[in-house]
DNA sequence: CGCCTTTGACCTGCGC
DNA sequence: GCGCAGGTCAAAGGCG
């Protein structure tokens, strides 16, 4: 379309010059000359531009239908699996499903089970929805994002309000309006000892719930840092593993984080960004799945290969808990039966429920040397230890892993530098997440950084998805200033003996410890 | 005194 | 329409 435009608006200003030009010149003879020769070029070119744009039409629906059936035909041989596995599975199933309710077992078994009569039914739906909510996505993305408006584009996942935040004052209302109908969730999963996990942000508490299929209740806090913001958090335990922690966030901070926040914002933020950015444009390109289709291959035309974290990616689609939210999960307990192998990003409730696969990153390592080395103790119970889980990015997990399962032996620091470069280098979506993550500490004293970051990060992960900016995104934004805090890892490698790109960069604010009810003791502990 | 948590009531959406 | 469940509000009370 704006191709035939971009061509039409040429040849009419063609022919306004060309009509100048003959004024000019007295030269009424020639101007008709060009004029009916403009005319012919211009059809001709329509023309041409008409059968191009159904071509292109039809390849879009033809590759749409035949990805249909594949999915189809995908989705009948992982039902027909794991239908044996339903019931003595669902247990499990429960504590993977971290972007859906893993309170509603009835949901699942209707999903898992007695739903196979509608399959074809909600596949279609499915589909549909998803195709829709692409389109919409795509729309926030590009068109939502209008100036000195809060409307987020929202890559940290914005804070949903459709249902059921009344418009009570003029700042809620003021809020609601801005809310556009889709957001995104960030679900991190983290064994943690204490009531909620440090993340540098200030909350507070406004209720709680039991929810239904977990005995432990649920907190919801909202961020207090600033009056209006809008950003809530729900944070619960798994009913599974009192030990797990599931902090689900909704919305993007308006107001300069404490650098102490910024490490989680960053997670969450890059984490939705890949979510949105997957889910903004599933229209499949090429022959592999079509969920696992998505923006990198659609923006630079090629596969990631197999370490594309977007084949564990899924636009979540509505469902009684999260009815509008599309959710990504960070899963980052160690040992958890979802995806301890990281290799195996597809949540096994994946084949339980095909159509609806959660969004879940697991940043699991079953050596416990790795996870060591890169997840700390493997506790996520502060930002620098859960700011890894984004700047390591999958693939380099997996190489990393791959190298261990080869070499039999933690690996050395040498080796961590080599893997971690060659991930960043070979991996653009390693880098935008880096990227993305940096750019929100680098901007974090603009609110502006906040509400445009979901466009920023789009942006940014296109520009390094067609190799134009990755220098600046590897090293330029990296170094752009001192107070970043890519910690944990990067500060091992720069400060022993790793000299590529990355910039020594100090560590974040020893995460701030919430007012009373973490003991400083074991923040402390932790800590150190 | 201000901030925070607790907790029961209320609102809303959804399924039956 | 009713009941259920998730989410939110706001009064009451605690704590530093």
């Amino acid at each position: 379309m704006a191709k035939m435009s971009g061509s039409a608006r040429g040849l009419e200003t063609r022919k306004k010059r060309t009509i100048s030009i003959c004024l000019e010149e007295d030269c009424c003879v020639q101007e008709n000359d060009e004029l009916k020769s403009g005319k012919e070029e211009m059809g001709g070119e329509r023309e041409e531009n008409e059968e191009r744009l159904k071509m292109k039409d039809y390849q879009s629906l033809q590759l749409r239908f035949f990805d249909i059936l594949r999915r189809e035909a995908a989705e009948k041989v992982i039902a027909d699996s794991s239908n044996s596995h339903d019931e003595t599975e669902e247990p499990e199933l429960l504590s993977l499903c971290l972007g859906r309710s893993p309170r509603d077992p009835k949901k699942e078994t209707r999903i898992g089970n007695t739903a196979k009569h509608k399959e074809s039914e909600d596949l279609e739906a499915c589909l549909t929805l998803g195709l829709d909510s692409n389109c919409e996505l795509s729309m926030e993305m590009v068109s939502d994002q209008s100036p000195g408006e809060t409307k987020e584009a929202d890559i940290e996942g914005t804070w949903q309000s459709n249902k059921s935040v009344k418009a009570k004052n003029g700042e809620d209302h003021e809020i609601s309006e801005q809310i556009p109908a889709k957001k995104s969730r960030v679900s991190v999963r983290a064994r943690c000892d204490t009531p909620t996990m440090s993340d540098g942000c200030q909350w507070r508490k406004y209720g709680q719930k039991i929810a239904k299929g977990n005995p432990c209740p649920r907190a919801y806090y909202r961020c207090t840092v600033a009056p209006a913001c809008p950003v809530r958090k729900q944070v619960q335990r798994c009913a599974e593993d009192m030990s797990i922690l599931i902090t689900t966030y909704e919305g993007t901070h308006n107001h300069p984080l404490p650098v102490s926040a910024t490490a989680m914002a960053s997670t969450t933020s890059a984490a939705a960004s890949m979510l949105l950015s997957g889910s903004s444009t599933s229209q499949p390109v090429d022959n592999s799945f079509a969920s696992f289709t998505n923006a990198p291959r659609l923006l630079n035309g090629q596969n990631l290969g197999p370490f594309d974290l977007s084949r564990s990616k899924e636009v979540f689609f509505p469902n009684r808990d999260s009815p509008l939210f599309p959710t990504i999960t960070l899963d980052l307990t160690s040992g958890s039966s979802s995806s301890t192998h990281v290799n195996n990003l597809l949540p096994s409730s994946f084949a339980l429920n095909p159509r609806f696969p959660p969004t879940s990153l697991s940043f699991c390592s079953k050596e416990p040397n790795i996870q060591q080395a890169v997840w700390g103790n493997g506790v996520l119970n502060n930002e620098r230890t859960h700011m890894r889980s984004v700047e390591l990015g999958t693939q380099f997990q997996q190489q990393l892993h791959q190298n261990c399962l080869q070499n039999q032996a933690p690996p050395s620091q040498e080796a961590l530098a080599e893997t971690l470069t060659r991930a960043i280098s070979t991996d653009p979506r390693l880098r935008s997440v880096i990227a993305a993550a940096v750019s929100s500490i680098v901007g974090q004293g603009s609110t502006n950084v906040n509400q445009a970051r979901g466009g920023e990060i789009l942006e940014l992960g296109l520009n390094l998805k067609l190799g134009e900016h990755s220098q600046f995104a590897s090293s330029n934004l990296l170094a752009q200033n001192g107070k970043g805090c890519l910690p944990g890892y990067f500060n091992r490698l720069s400060s022993n003996s790793y000299t590529g790109n990355f910039m020594p960069l100090q560590p974040p604010v020893p995460f701030s410890v919430s007012k009373r009810k973490v003991p400083p003791t074991i923040s402390d502990q932790i800590n150190h």
